[in-house]
DNA sequence: CTTTACAAGCATACACGAATGTATGTAACC
DNA sequence: GGTTACATACATTCGTGTATGCTTGTAAAG
């Protein structure tokens, strides 16, 4: 059956980008073949090499279809003020965020559990590094004017806090996305980010 | 040139573990061929097929040679003690030692970045979960005992304290194989750890 | 102490399927 | 009438698994 209109190819297009989101998590990014996602999309690989030039930028477009947790946490850390607390809701949000937001929960798996980073030089892999040393010069910056005023540990520096916050959200969320049914993000979560912030206040 | 002796047999095998650690760690565990693994030990295919059934096989074997960050921490957790401060001892001597250990960090690193999790029913994946719960279980009853005795924030459960305890290791190594070059674990592991202490401590 | 048979330890050769990329066909829209 | 949006068909590559060949250690037999 042939999709005619463009709204209709978009559509196509869309059901493949789902479609690529399931039969990645259950086959996983290497062993799933385009065959297997055409089908779970009920197209034939035509459409998929319509809409895509290989698997490589359909994983890219699934990728940019949503907003990650890392992602959120950079922009939200900008705009959502510079105090202490805020930089605590803010995480807390981006959290619940993604136990709430199913594709992006899904995309978020794929990355941690279903896809090899391959070479070093994959656009892939160097992005995700360019956000996370953004994300920790932003908490760095945060920590440096709480230290200023006297909110941070005596035995803590500001470097150290950012990298260390970071650390704890991506142990969170590595440990969510492993057992989603038994880690119950959205409570514990907020839990441990008190934990932390009990840690490096003075 | 064929290996004659069994000792040289045996050489010959570690080769091949050898060789696939560096082979998997380059282009990934899917994206390895048996032929790369073969060449990079100075042998053939014959050579893999003779000492290992197929691919996982040998990446069973890779795996087993090693002792990985959780196996570890399990071991210490459960016999040095159940103090508080020697808790904190075992998770720095755990850390301390994958930065060391130069095999057990390959191994680490290619199942954290370089693996795919295919079905769940993957035996690899399974152990990785019970070795987690059992971890979580030893560190909540540490946690309980401290708890009896104050040591423990009023609002911290023994149950929550220990699963924030997994995942903030799980951060830090994960961060750790992310880049090794920037983050130094040897330092950075044992603030994380006295941060994570203090949040929780009375 | 030599000879001989046999198996260990690989290398080489071959068969096979699976996935990819491309080329072509085809129907409907504009 | 041409292009869009696919389906279908084909060629090619790549990796796997297996079968076979070859060389040498090794132990039993004479």
């Amino acid at each position: 059956m042939v999709r005619r209109t463009k709204e209709e190819a978009e559509k196509t297009r869309e059901a493949l980008l789902d479609a690529a989101e399931f039969v990645f998590l259950e086959k996983g990014v290497a062993n799933a073949s385009l065959e297997d996602i055409a089908r779970s999309a009920g197209v034939t690989r035509g459409a998929v090499y319509w809409h895509f030039e290989n698997k490589l930028a359909l994983f890219d477009a699934m990728h940019e279809r949503v907003k990650l947790p890392m992602d959120e946490l950079f922009e939200r850390a900008m705009h959502d003020g510079d105090s202490f607390t805020a930089l605590k809701e803010v995480c807390i949000t981006v959290m619940r965020h993604l136990a709430e937001d199913a594709r992006a929960k899904r995309v978020f798996t794929i990355l941690l559990l279903k896809c090899e980073e391959t070479c070093p030089a994959q656009s892939n892999v160097e992005r995700q590094q360019q956000k996370r040393d953004k994300v920790i010069q932003r908490f760095e910056k945060i920590f440096t004017a709480a230290h200023q005023d006297g909110k941070l540990g005596p035995d803590t520096s500001p470097q150290t806090a950012a990298i260390a916050l970071h650390a704890t959200i991506c142990g969170v969320l590595n440990d969510y996305v492993r057992n989603p049914e038994v880690l119950d993000i959205a409570t514990l979560g907020p839990q441990l980010i008190e934990i932390f912030f009990r840690g490096i206040s003075a």
